[in-house]
DNA sequence: AAGAATGTTATGTA
DNA sequence: CTACATAACATTCT
């Protein structure tokens, strides 16, 4: 489920609710339990996402990190929340309601030593502030791995995943198996530009929809599941209707369009 | 209702 | 040394 976008939104939604407040902790299924345990009924100083990862800054001074992987959910309640299910890891309470976790990669608490560590392997995230994209575009115009690969690497661009991937390229009609090195600088800037605008995109609506309704001549309120992406799980270019290629990049389906993306 | 899925890391092989 | 493939781990949704 989770790229970027659902890691900033829920920080946003995360600091709305528990920032600045006490917050009751606890770990149902006790496999969080040592964490748990120290952070129950502290203050939450802050909230932080950088890339996919969402790290929470408490009282105590401990840092708890969290990240979603694959499966990861996180589940807002308002008031009472109701019985954790068998899967939840994580609960964070406050009288106005309730955060859950299930299914997380990541759910430790970590040093300041352990951040640094981490944001060293990590590339700028188009959704932070502090972002430079000159270190993506150095990156991408000095490497001969594919485009399609350097979009998915973490200590290349923060936060884009396989959906952002086939969308951007797709949108800029660049091919994913390219190398990094055949790009111009000003196709490796728009791209940025591109998966930026996405990310934005996806945190505003809380899903990632690349399409537009317009374009596919189908009304907004009429967009189902399938008019959300012009390659992504597509059969078919929702733009030019010519078959979409399907292959296997490093274990996960990558997706492209052969006329609109030049290789 | 089996299977695919918006991730990452560690380890094995070429 | 790179770089690719494979497995492991997490759970939900269709």
């Amino acid at each position: 489920m989770p790229e970027g976008h659902t890691i900033h939104r829920a920080a946003a939604a995360h600091r709305a609710l528990l920032a600045g407040r006490e917050v009751a902790v606890s770990s149902p299924q006790g496999r969080f339990a040592d964490g748990a345990a120290v952070l129950d009924g502290q203050v939450l100083d802050a909230v932080e996402a950088h890339g996919k990862h969402l790290f929470y800054r408490w009282g105590t001074g401990d840092l708890l990190h969290v990240h979603l992987g694959l499966f990861g959910k996180f589940r807002q309640h308002v008031a009472d929340p109701p019985e954790p299910r068998p899967t939840t890891r994580l609960r964070m309470v406050v009288p106005e309601g309730a955060v859950d976790l299930t299914g997380p990669t990541a759910c430790s608490l970590m040093d300041e030593c352990g951040l640094e560590r981490l944001l060293a392997r990590l590339g700028p995230d188009p959704l932070r502030a502090d972002a430079d994209p000159e270190r993506f575009v150095a990156r991408v115009l000095r490497s001969r791995a594919p485009i399609g690969t350097l979009l998915m690497d973490q200590s290349v661009i923060a936060g884009v995943g396989n959906v952002y991937r086939a969308e951007s390229l797709f949108v800029r009609g660049i091919h994913p198996s390219r190398e990094g090195r055949s790009l111009s600088r000003t196709e490796a800037l728009e791209l940025w530009d591109t998966v930026r605008d996405m990310l934005r995109d996806g945190v505003k609506r809380g899903r990632i929809i690349t399409t537009d309704a317009k374009e596919l001549g189908i009304p907004r309120s009429r967009m189902r599941r399938a008019d959300r992406t012009y390659v992504y799980r597509q059969d078919a270019c929702r733009r030019c209707g010519g078959t979409v290629e399907r292959w296997v990049v490093a274990g996960r389906n990558a997706f492209a369009c052969p006329a609109c993306q030049s290789p």
